[in-house]
DNA sequence: AGATATACCTTGACAGATGAAGTATATCGT
DNA sequence: ACGATATACTTCATCTGTCAAGGTATATCT
């Protein structure tokens, strides 16, 4: 069973700019490479990945171009900011924050009266 | 600096389903164990929480009663049915795999060349 | 009388995700 | 030579959850 869209909205450019932190890349390769971190549990939809692409530019994360002709179609390859840098910082930060206020939301408490 | 909406969205009804796991409830005490459970860091707004109660009638998680008149404004009381307890089980386990997956995701891995 | 806490409800707008459709190149099997 | 498949990117319309903003009502405290 897929993961619901709900619960990875909002990681997608996090997850993007880890691999922009890496090196720079370009959508098929970033792909691949969820694919084969989650062991083939998770990927994204063409049009999210794309879109955030697009949206991140916007905000000034990353920069493209396009990679030298090579075999296969053109890639267009994504470059990683400073502030795309400081925005994978905080996201990430976030992540953690919020991985531990779920675990104490999502779990069960004793009905006890001393609070 | 407050958790953004994106990273909670779809957690929305699994945390209500949480409590109702526990007992009946309402919207006020729900939002009230919220922010106890997690120290302040975290509230619904209220008009989140309540399109999430009428999300979930409608899909037959929990059903509604009226409070019996006590002091203060009258309250409506939420019970989690045996399809919200089964939604809930779903719910929890994707939380625990989302979280794996997000481990993985959001990590910076070593550039090797053996894979 | 006014402020505050409790408690609920509705509407409109926004933003991210995505189904669907399209474009283009290279490779592999027959 | 031809079709299937993999690589690779793009755009648009639609859907859904969140939430700002506004509203209603009761009880308590000063």
């Amino acid at each position: 069973m897929p993961i619901s869209a709900d619960i990875l909205r909002g990681h997608t450019d996090t997850i993007i700019l880890t691999q922009l932190m890496e090196k720079d890349s370009y959508g098929y390769e970033i792909n691949k490479n969820v694919q084969k971190r989650t062991q083939g549990q998770y990927e994204f939809k063409e049009a999210t990945l794309y879109t955030a692409f697009k949206r991140m530019e916007q905000n000034g994360w990353i920069t493209a171009y396009w990679g030298e002709d090579g075999p296969g179609a053109r890639r267009r390859y994504y470059a990683i900011t400073d502030a795309g840098r400081e925005e994978w910082k905080r996201r990430s930060e976030e992540w953690h924050r919020t991985r531990g206020l779920l675990d104490a939301l999502l779990v069960m408490e004793d009905n006890d009266e001393s609070n």
